[in-house]
DNA sequence: TCTAAGATGGGT
DNA sequence: CCCATCTTAGAA
């Protein structure tokens, strides 16, 4: 695509896996696009979280299972795109067998492909902002929630390979789950260290 | 029907 | 610290 990397796009296989955190983990590194009005977008994957379903009261899909948490509880490989605050619209990679609502946020990611786009899309060069922060992802990506419950494996949003070895990721709770009581102190966030495109997070570390 | 609250980000 | 902005979920 930009002619130094081949990227492969990852198949069903890689998502319907049943352990959310672990593809969460793996996560960190690999490449996500979107293709958005024609225009191909994306970056390194260098934040994300993992919400449980069954056993996770940060999950939207804890304890319910609604219209806007449907696509949760579908097949793993497809998007849920949701509205936060009104304002931002959030990507989740869905995991997992059918239902079962495991699900990971894309955090951040580091700016790759469609640049030009993503910065006109944000409304200006944001720097290490650009794409730090699931709102900012979501924007720079082009997505609404028209893009929730899209096919990852097809040609508008998609996940590509990708690692460097030598890159370490880092373990901390979740950002912004506090109503989930104890559960917010589960360290399923998932980000490379010292990475400058990585959200400054609420929390300090605690491993 | 009504309403509180939200997996945030940007500005003061 | 404050506020935008609006869908969703759950209550009434």
């Amino acid at each position: 695509m930009n002619g130094i990397t081949e990227y492969v796009k990852l198949s069903r296989s890689f998502y319907v896996r049943s352990n959310v955190v672990e593809i969460a983990e793996e996560l960190i590194g690999k490449y996500v696009f979107t293709n958005i009005d024609g225009r191909v977008t994306g970056g390194r994957i260098v934040e994300c979280e993992a919400y449980n379903g069954r056993i996770d009261r940060a999950s939207h899909a804890f304890g319910r299972r609604t219209p806007r948490t449907e696509v949760m509880y579908g097949k793993g490989g497809f998007s849920y795109v949701y509205l936060c605050y009104g304002i931002h619209n959030m990507l989740n990679v869905v995991t997992n067998e059918a239902e079962v609502a495991d699900a990971v946020l894309i955090r951040s990611i580091v700016p790759v492909e469609g640049i030009e786009t993503m910065i006109e899309r944000r409304g200006g060069d944001k720097k290490y902002k650009l794409t730090a922060g699931p709102g900012s992802v979501g924007k720079a990506l082009g997505l609404n929630t028209s893009h929730s419950g899209i096919d990852l494996t097809g040609d508008r949003i998609w996940i590509a390979n990708g690692r460097r070895n030598h890159v370490q990721i880092e373990r901390d709770r979740r950002v912004g789950v506090d109503y989930a009581e104890e559960d917010a102190l589960l360290p399923w966030r998932f980000f490379e260290k010292d990475n400058p495109w990585v959200s400054v997070g609420k929390q300090k570390a605690i491993i």
